[in-house]
DNA sequence: GTCTATAGGCCGATAGAC
DNA sequence: GTCTATCGGCCTATAGAC
């Protein structure tokens, strides 16, 4: 039992197959390190130690196994969001999401392929929707709590949060990083006024007053 | 007179030359129009409708020609800059700038080659920055004459208005543009504030109020 | 499922005629 | 400066043996 047989309709193992991970593994550690055209059949074989025609066997196309990565990474994102969400912070989960370099980098590489392959878009564009309106919601529960003087709209501190998130990542990718502290230093004293951080491990007083 | 034999060191013909320019022209509507990695020798003699190894007499090596077509559109870029912030209202027109698809979208294109072509790095970097410390000086200006009752540092307000420029573009390149009005209508609110805009075009009476 | 073999194409780059 | 010719390499993808 527990094996019965069960049909996958698209490729060869719909999804757990060790080759098969293997395979997109490989072909993520290229993408995050060198580019999304950096990506090829034999690229990824000579990483995974396979012969580049098993990467056609799992995947008929190119663009059906970028396709299979970007569910992959969406599936994770958005498993590490909702797990932000659920936080008792959640603001400020999803902010030390936002600026940590990992998450982002696929993401930024996958809207970059978007022009040169545009099969994907309407999947991407509808990843960073989903994104968005999530962050939106947060954001409106927040400031439903703890109304600012004149806030500007949730969707609006949502697009200020995400975009300041990304070019933080683009401008680290860069070897950027002047006016970076500031700036997170301005984020977060902003995100501490609609959602207050009650000090969360005990032992220590109250955080914010630093000993000097 | 007039040409005196000059010797330009690197490639054929220092800039002006014609043939130089029709393929550099090629580079960047492919690059615009379908990506970096669309890019090829062939595919720029293609459409510029010469043979792919003139490209390859014009620029002994692909990172050559991406270098020479990279300080080709900082020079535009930063040309516009400049008249922009020599416009009598520096900060609208540099946020005009910012989310003008056309701007940007070469630009996202050259860091997004960084992954795959780090030859290119330091000076798209260079680029980055200098497009900071302008803007925050325009910003640190205006904050001097109209300085609001508290408000973050030039330079935070510098990320905060590119990175919300870039954010929008890339939306828009993946066909996403639900929140896109609520943001710049907010952007400018703000960019009012510090840079209040004299109706410059005479004849209605001064702007702020909607007839409805 | 994994292998060998191979077709057919685009790529960067060079050599040499004119 | 522009052309023809060409090398060697990496690419996607398929056919077929095991």
């Amino acid at each position: 039992m527990g094996d019965v047989r069960r049909r996958a309709a698209k490729t060869p193992g719909a999804a757990d197959k060790p080759t098969r991970t293997a395979i997109l593994n490989a072909a993520e550690a290229i993408m995050r390190e060198e580019g999304y055209a950096a990506v090829s059949s034999r690229r990824i074989a000579a990483t995974a130690g396979l012969k580049s025609q098993l990467v056609h066997y799992y995947f008929k196309t190119m663009d059906e196994l970028f396709g299979a990565l970007l569910a992959r990474v969406e599936e994770q994102y958005f498993g590490r969001l909702a797990a932000a969400a659920a936080a008792s912070a959640p603001l400020h989960a999803v902010w030390a999401m936002l600026i940590d370099e990992n998450g982002p980098r696929l993401t930024k590489e996958f809207i970059a392929m978007v022009t040169h392959r545009p099969v994907l878009r309407r999947e991407i564009a509808g990843s960073a929707e989903r994104t968005r309106s999530l962050i939106t919601a947060l954001i409106a529960r927040a400031l439903n709590e703890h109304a600012p003087d004149h806030s500007p709209p949730a969707s609006v501190l949502a697009v200020m949060m995400e975009s300041i998130g990304r070019l933080i990542v683009s401008d680290a990718g860069l070897g950027v990083s002047a006016t970076h502290d500031e700036t997170i230093a301005f984020v977060e004293s902003q995100l501490a006024r609609i959602e207050p951080v009650a000090s969360k491990t005990p032992g220590r007083r109250a955080a914010g007053a630093k000993p000097s």
